[in-house]
DNA sequence: CAGCATTGTGAAAGCGCTTACAGGAAAGGC
DNA sequence: GCCTTTCCTGTAAGCGCTTTCACAATGCTG
């Protein structure tokens, strides 16, 4: 790693760094030929200005930072490449951190904040005593899948409305017994909306049954027990599509047939999702533009082009197809 | 965000910023009392070293890069977990950069290298021009799925010996046509030796044809015109698993009978293959492992514990399931 | 008690850049 | 020909930290 520095650029060129500053960046007046004089200088040298120097000197990182539980399935991936993309697009770069299995978090987003400009934080992955010390100190802050909270921005995919959508719907199959399958986790995350969502249609018909996580593996566990088990129901309203697909495997293992014994339904119309037989009907979200409506509020706040907290809920579709149910007019995208 | 720095620590604790530095990062002797009196000072004002600070003093960005080309997929997923874990537990965090549908490849990849310590590239994600000049100024690189090249390590699962086994397999079952789908889209990289391992074994018998990108839309698109000329194969060896779950949704649409009448195999072994029907049989990869071997190993570049090029090769394990053919004691995991 | 090794501390020089600020030169108005 | 403007350019002061070096104070040895 030889560096060559700005001063061996003046040097060459033979002006003060401060002009090969203002050469380079085009802040401040300099006369033709001396520019030319230093791009040359700089080409010769094939420099590039430290980032180090450039972010001390500015008092800014360019770096944007993100914390998520995992990447396991496609949604926190989704939300990730929308919001590098839109970073990288501004000048940031994208610094990660993913929580699951670890320990000493605290410190690690600790870190990170000392990193960035601004953070990406999904649902309750940091604690809201640190929340509250980041926003303490400033720090422009997004969170994405948890309730509005004083002093940080909010995005997320409208949940129950949809939920009661997709309820309406199962209702109209004719069942009547539901579980929810993934409890949620916290409240006034994502899954919490739509378990409020799918209870307010419902009411005493549905309980919800939590799986841990919201995997195919936890999914498939919960799923088995739930349905060896004497109150079997009907229809099976899934946290997500990865806990549905475990409930999927589940039933075929058990020898019941989806739809005809048992309905299921899923959330966030992942890849899998489609290619599931039988197809989930599920709730699609915008995941990729989460992440870059999450980019593009951040950079406001970190320029100060808005300074209150603004909340965004961005619209969902329900997608029916065939785990939920016969229909006669079958649409399986 | 109010900073406070070292001066005002330093103040506080009346004593030198040297001694506070001293004292934080217990370099050099400082005496007990006057410890005491600076984290007192610190834990009061509530200080952390600023990151831009310290790198610049240091020299280093206690900070690893990863370039992919997109997040498609388990592969790269499990692959970037693992290297960011590692790369956490060794004190760096991980800067990330996607160059999926992105222009301007080459200086997004320059202002990476600009923030980080080390790189881990995958693939042919970078021009070999540009590996030539990040070699040439000495930044710490390590590959996952190319051939080992002057000046950087190499990191890769074992693919040649495990294409020939399934290929092996396969002919055990008595199959005598093959299309190999997904060619290999650069010499060297892990699609292009499992395509040489094959064809290894069956010669003549099996053909390659692309499919642009290893994606499950991509497979179906290729498979549907694959599957509807008079030439079907009886047999489809996959690049990789997303590409195989693509040829099983076109072979249902076509209502061929995998693997009845045509059998399938993947690679990887992701969530979904397992979860296929029929679930597919495939060859396992540690790409977790990948990962976190990569941070090591950049850790030791960056570090010059070690600064001659490694070049690894990780085993894998053929999992045979449904997709293949009929087996008289099944395994599916 | 002189002499020497230890230990603890501060001053100051970087690290590589940005950006007031000031001053010199060229150009225009009278 | 003198005085303003207007343009360029350089000097130097940071940005927040680490670390070398010198020096003072302390503890030991003989």
């Amino acid at each position: 790693m030889v560096d060559v520095t700005i001063y061996e650029v003046a040097r060459r060129a033979g002006v003060s760094i401060a002009t090969v500053s203002r050469a380079l960046r085009g802040t401040g007046p300099v006369a033709a030929r001396t520019r030319e004089k230093v791009l040359k200088a700089v080409e010769e040298l094939n420099f590039t200005p430290s980032r180090l120097g450039v972010s001390l000197a500015e008092g800014r990182h360019a770096a944007n930072g993100i914390v998520f539980p995992d990447l396991a399935g496609p949604y926190y991936t989704q939300v990730l490449l929308g919001y590098e993309e839109v970073a990288s697009e501004l000048g940031r770069s994208v610094v990660i951190l993913s929580t699951k299995g670890r320990t000493r978090v605290h410190e690690l987003v600790r870190d990170l904040a000392g990193r960035v400009d601004g953070l990406l934080v999904f649902g309750h992955t940091v604690s809201d005593a640190q929340v509250a010390e980041l926003v303490g100190v400033g720090m422009p802050l997004v969170f994405v899948s948890r309730e509005p909270l004083p002093g940080a921005d909010t995005l997320r995919s409208e949940n129950t409305a949809s939920a009661r959508a997709l309820a309406g719907h199962l209702l109209g199959h004719g069942y009547e017994r539901f579980t929810f399958l993934g409890a949620p986790l916290a409240t006034g995350d994502d899954v919490d909306e739509r378990w409020q969502g799918v209870r307010s249609v419902l009411g005493g018909a549905i309980e919800a049954v939590p799986t841990g996580e919201y995997t195919v593996e936890c999914g498939y566990d919960a799923a088995l027990r739930l349905l060896r088990s004497a109150a079997r129901p009907r229809a099976v309203v899934c946290s997500d599509d990865e806990v549905a697909l475990g409930v999927l495997l589940a039933a075929e293992e058990l020898g019941l047939a989806v739809p005809d014994d048992l309905a299921v339904t899923g959330w966030d119309d992942i890849m899998a999702a489609r290619h599931a037989r039988p197809a989930l009907t599920t709730i699609r979200q915008p995941m990729r533009e989460l992440g870059a409506r999450a980019a593009r509020a951040l950079d406001e706040l970190i320029t100060g082009a808005r300074d209150t907290p603004a909340h965004l809920v961005l619209t969902t579709e329900l997608v029916v197809r065939a785990s939920c149910g016969h229909h006669h007019q079958e649409e399986c995208t």
